[in-house]
DNA sequence: TCATTGTTTGAAAACGATTACAATATATAT
DNA sequence: ATATATATTGTAATCGTTTTCAAACAATGA
């Protein structure tokens, strides 16, 4: 049925080890077998088999790229971030989606620990409770750093820096009353964006108003839902900057639903730039984050760590965010021109 | 270092081949000894290796979905439907992006036949010159019919019926000059919507316009361009249907430009139901694929197969698209109401 | 010609599981 | 107690590779 390194061996009259080392250019063959070899391994349509090839070197070429849910606008340009670097490397990827469930991660995990694949690159579906992250066996790269785990790699972005020059922006376009509409509390993301945020508003000397800042979900309805109570409460600002893009989306909705004229009267910056964010109909300023790099990045963090001999020491690669101006704040540079 | 069935083996002092008995829940092991190799196994954190497994049983619970881009907001759906469905039968799936590269696409499958997955789910590259599809050994379903290629089996969508009952919502509506700006000519699923289109507009005794029915391609820029050349021409529609949302979307953009009142003055309809188009901001009427299904379903067919003894027939399973009715068509029933 | 060296080759073990078959232990019937 | 059937266990082959070690061969120099 399929044909192995045996049947070539026959048909080419030499031993099975001659022809493995033919087909794998190991040095030490007569040229003229090793034509022969492979003339023949190509004639009988010779495929390779990987599986037992596996068992012996104790690698599989097989990488693991676990998320969240990769129908959540933000992961699939990671996804082929990723997975453009591992094929280019010689490497296969499962995508495994946990639907923010740990106990559908924990599965995944042990699926691949049996299926030996040679390393993971995980994105946490929380970013506590995640225990079962310490005996683990394989290699592993963190996407978004858990608190506490101090044992694996991990890529990040600034989410300070992001919070600080999103909220920079808005004040240097002049935007006075500026609210934050996060995500879930607890995520550090969050709590780290709207450090950053209050960051700018302390070095541009501005107070600090709590009631212009509001934690909840990660969802579109919800920064809709947190504008709106902002607005009924006669406490409408002039600009929000929302948790991430998803949420500002919400806001901008509520925003065109009141009348505010935007970007003139009120302003919004989101976070990520998802692909709908740059949609000519939305045009929301948001700050960038690489995802398409961070895949490529995190792929390329973990192979090195394969190759490695000795065990190598926890690495942290930071990205850079990036502003993105779109239409949904006033341009600064225009101000300025006044 | 890795704990293997002869570690558990001489711990428990029985015969490897009784713990792999016990392991898998054979029958024929005495109910003690099993539950003494079980303890024992678990004690020793024993990992069974999939590996090593997969060779001799040759399968390897695992299966790869081939598709051309997950950044296209078409497939993550389509693989999230895969996952789940695969997940819930206990395999793992291998993501594979081609790039719309027919040469990586076949770079892909030799991969994937070297790692003896047990099935494919193939989106291919291009409906044609797919000649490598031929000779192939692994159970494969295709995403999407290729014509001429009838040894495979596949889930498809409806397309002329979807064109069909597009341009019959729009002609229902009341718009009376029907613009078809498609996508790639080439594409079969593009001739066949454009042919739906042709159906609806006959059935209703609406001379066929060809200056009215435009090729492009599947991009955004695409539909922008050709909307604008309609309407500097002096030809301007009063309504368009695009060969997918994505086109739409860039006629959406080129209609609010020159300041058509959407939906009043002029309707538009997409095809795929992207993600962006039930955005609040867009709100694109369109043709529902049933992506989600699509994966699920493809999976599900897939894993029939596998399981079935003997070479189990060709199966075409056609999905029925549906109308999804936002805020760029006039809507019937409203219209009905006066 | 013979020892010495370097190249090619082959035999066999190993990787970690499953399973056919044989062997042993236990239970049942006479 | 003996023969027979049944339940439990063990031995060894197998899956398709890679690789170590030793054997065979060819080439070189004395």
């Amino acid at each position: 049925m399929q044909v192995t390194i045996k049947d070539i061996a026959k048909k080419a009259g030499v031993s099975y080890a001659t022809v493995s080392r033919a087909l794998n250019g190991r040095s030490g063959v007569k040229e003229e077998t090793k034509e022969l070899i492979l003339e023949v391994a190509k004639k009988m349509g010779y495929q390779p088999n990987a599986i037992a090839r596996g068992l012996v070197l104790k690698h599989t070429h097989t990488l693991a790229l676990v998320i969240p849910d990769i129908t959540n606008p933000f992961f699939p340009e990671i996804a082929r971030g990723a997975e453009d670097a591992a094929s280019l490397l010689g490497y296969s990827i499962f995508l495994c989606n946990t639907n923010w469930d740990t106990d559908k991660e924990k599965l995944y995990l042990k699926t691949l620990q049996e299926k030996r694949v040679d390393g993971i690159i995980l994105h946490p579906a929380h970013n506590d409770g995640e225990t079962h992250l310490y005996d683990f066996q394989i290699p592993m790269i963190l996407l978004n750093k858990i608190p506490g785990i101090a044992e694996y790699s991990s890529i990040e972005i600034d989410n300070v820096r992001g919070g600080f020059i999103a909220t920079k922006h808005l004040i240097e376009a002049g935007y006075k009353k500026i609210a934050f509409i996060g995500g879930t509390e607890s995520s550090p993301s969050n709590a780290e964006r709207k450090e950053g945020y209050k960051l700018a508003l302390k070095k541009y000397n501005i107070p600090i108003d709590e009631s212009l800042i509001i934690n909840g979900k990660f969802k579109s309805e919800s920064g809709y839902e947190s504008l709106k109570k902002l607005i009924d409460s006669g406490n409408t600002p002039d600009a929000v900057f929302g948790g991430n893009d998803v949420i500002a989306l919400g806001v901008l909705h509520c925003a065109q639903e009141h009348g505010l004229r935007i970007p003139e009267d009120f302003g919004i910056i989101g976070f990520d730039d998802i692909p709908y964010a740059s949609l000519p109909q939305i045009q929301l300023t948001t700050i960038e984050q690489p995802k398409y790099q961070m895949g490529k990045r995190a792929i390329e963090l973990l192979v090195r760590v394969l190759k490695a001999e000795e065990d190598s020491e926890v690495i942290r690669m930071i990205l850079e965010p990036k502003l993105k101006i779109r239409k949904t704040t006033r341009n600064v540079s225009r101000k300025l021109d006044k």
